[in-house]
RNA sequence: GGAGAGGUGGCAGAGUGGUUGAAUGCACCGCACUCGAAAUGCGGCAUACGGGCAACCGUAUCGGGGGUUCGAAUCCCCCCCUCUCCGCCA
């Protein structure tokens, strides 16, 4: 969330953010609402104030026996009532809107950040390793897997349709020994506390990380039975409201169309989501709260599944566990002080390259230009792995520094010794790395011309010493 | 899932319609006393928003949101959370 505040004085760096990122205008209409907003404001609680005054004064003629002065204070009261109850109204609606608008506008990119509209504007910053080797024609790795028998998508696809995939035996093994491996990696030696978080998180959670408002369709929904016949039921009863039906009968507005208003305005209030990624849990555990400055940089960790919906990616990356609906995922995640969030994005991204360098893989770091930023971030590395069979850099990992968007958000803040005001955290968050697609790494950049894979030397205490998969034993 | 209790300032805890943003104690900060400390005494000590150069003023906030009332921490409704007992359960 931005400050209103500096949008009144930051109109154009505002408006200039959002082209950047290829959004429309906003600047004036915040500042027009704002101004709406601070005038109205005024005007009530002048009113506001006049009662509180005459009611005290009630309080006291009441009090010393002066029945005629308090029935007259009473009948002044009276008469402004109704002006306060519209004036709060109002007040609501305006502060909702206000919310509402601010609610939506994405982050300002750091001026370091390349301008640009896609992924074909992002900045190679640094290419670590070489391609391997291989000597012969690399397979992708779901051919090797198929072939191993320790990869079904066609089983997976029958319990759960498209998009999951089912691994078996040392595959299986496999991804478990590369969290294992990354998350060791972390809590030994990049100073990052284990955390085991809850995967099914509130709507306030997920709007704090801002996944909400606007990206209710990327996620999946986690309610219970109990949950969703009372969500239906609650929505029924928006439906039944006089005016809808009015508006019903004399044909106003289709069937359809009003189910639609209806869950248009009721849209994002789930009994519970399952969580995209460990960083809703892990950022929002400073929600709420004040925390002394010694406590930072508060660096977090954990091992979760991730779930995504991946609407809109229809037809991209069909075969193979590239894209996946529920995916494992190591997560890492800063809270830092509003100076050093910066060199924090730096370790962090070096501690997730770290994992692909112990693992022996090749790989570059990007920056990410302003078209192909998060929502929530004002600088964003990716490391793209090499994978040999698709013969292409792929994403996996993503480092971003969110500044106090997030924090705002949430109400995270700290205290620096000596100052009264408390000041928002720095939040940042990183993959360190997704496990799926570690996996397929591995398994593409190890694999032998026999199809069989070799096991790197790292995950080796994590497979029981084994040195390959699949091939001759 | 059933039954019950509760949520007030950093903490403990009073307050059931009226000058209560909130007693009291603890903690914390300043001052006095002291060589210093403890003890004691005096004073200060919430947040957000709006207005003002500022001192300061106003509004809102007693889990959250609505409502009743001239006036709500106190009464009513909805929601969230915590605890206890019972049931069920990995």
């Amino acid at each position: 969330m931005l400050d209103i505040k500096w949008i009144r004085d930051n109109p154009a760096k505002l408006d200039e953010a959002l082209a950047a990122r290829g959004a429309p205008p906003a600047a004036m209409d915040l500042i027009k609402l704002d101004e709406r907003r601070r005038d109205h404001l005024k005007v009530l609680q002048d009113l506001q104030s006049r009662r509180n005054e005459a009611s005290k004064e009630i309080g006291k003629a009441k009090g010393s026996g002066d029945h005629e002065r308090a029935q007259s204070l009473i009948d002044e009261v009276a008469s402004i009532k109704a002006s306060i109850q519209s004036g709060e109204d109002l007040e609501r609606r305006i502060d909702a809107e206000l919310e509402e608008k601010l609610a939506r506008l994405p982050n300002i990119p750091l001026a370091d950040v390349p301008q640009g509209a896609d992924e074909a504007d992002n900045l190679e910053v640094r290419l670590i390793g070489e391609k391997p080797a291989l000597g012969f024609d690399a397979k992708e790795h779901y051919e090797l897997g198929e072939a191993l028998g320790m990869m079904d998508f066609e089983t997976a696809g029958r319990i759960s349709g498209s998009r999951f995939t089912i691994l078996r035996g040392q595959l299986a093994r496999l991804e478990r020994a590369i969290g294992q491996f990354m998350i060791d990696l972390h809590t030994n030696e990049h100073g990052y506390e284990e955390v085991q978080p809850p995967l099914l998180v509130r709507n306030d959670a997920m709007y704090g990380t801002s996944q909400l408002p606007k990206f209710g369709e990327d996620l999946f929904i986690g309610a219970s039975m109990t949950g969703r016949s009372e969500q239906t039921n609650r929505i029924l009863g928006e439906l039944t409201s006089e005016a809808d039906l009015e508006r019903l009968k004399s044909g106003e507005v289709s069937f359809q169309d009003l189910v639609a208003e209806v869950l248009e305005r009721a849209p994002t209030e789930e009994e519970y989501w399952l969580i995209p990624t460990a960083e809703v849990p892990l950022t929002n555990m400073v929600r709420e709260t004040t925390l002394t400055q010694d406590r930072l940089p508060m660096r977090l960790t954990a091992l979760t599944p991730c779930f995504r919906s991946e609407a809109g990616s229809a037809g991209r990356d069909t075969r193979g566990m590239l894209r996946q609906h529920q995916f494992d995922k190591v997560e890492m995640v800063s809270i830092t002080d509003d100076q050093t969030s910066l060199d924090e994005l730096e370790r962090m991204t070096g501690c997730a390259e770290e994992v692909l360098k112990r693992l022996g893989l090749h790989y570059r770091v990007v920056m990410l230009c302003t078209g192909d930023m998060g929502f929530a971030a004002r600088k964003t590395y990716d490391i793209e792995v090499w994978l040999p069979g698709q013969k292409a850099y792929r994403e996996i990992s993503s480092c971003s520094v969110c500044g106090d968007f997030q924090a705002r958000r949430m109400g995270a803040r700290y205290k620096v010794e000596g100052e009264k005001q408390p000041r928002f955290v720095h939040t940042l968050n990183g993959s360190g790395v997704a496990v799926g697609r570690a996996l397929i790494a591995v398994m593409e950049n190890y694999q032998n011309e026999d199809g069989s894979i070799t096991v790197p030397d790292v995950l080796r205490p994590y497979m029981g010493g084994l040195e390959r998969i699949g091939g001759p034993s």
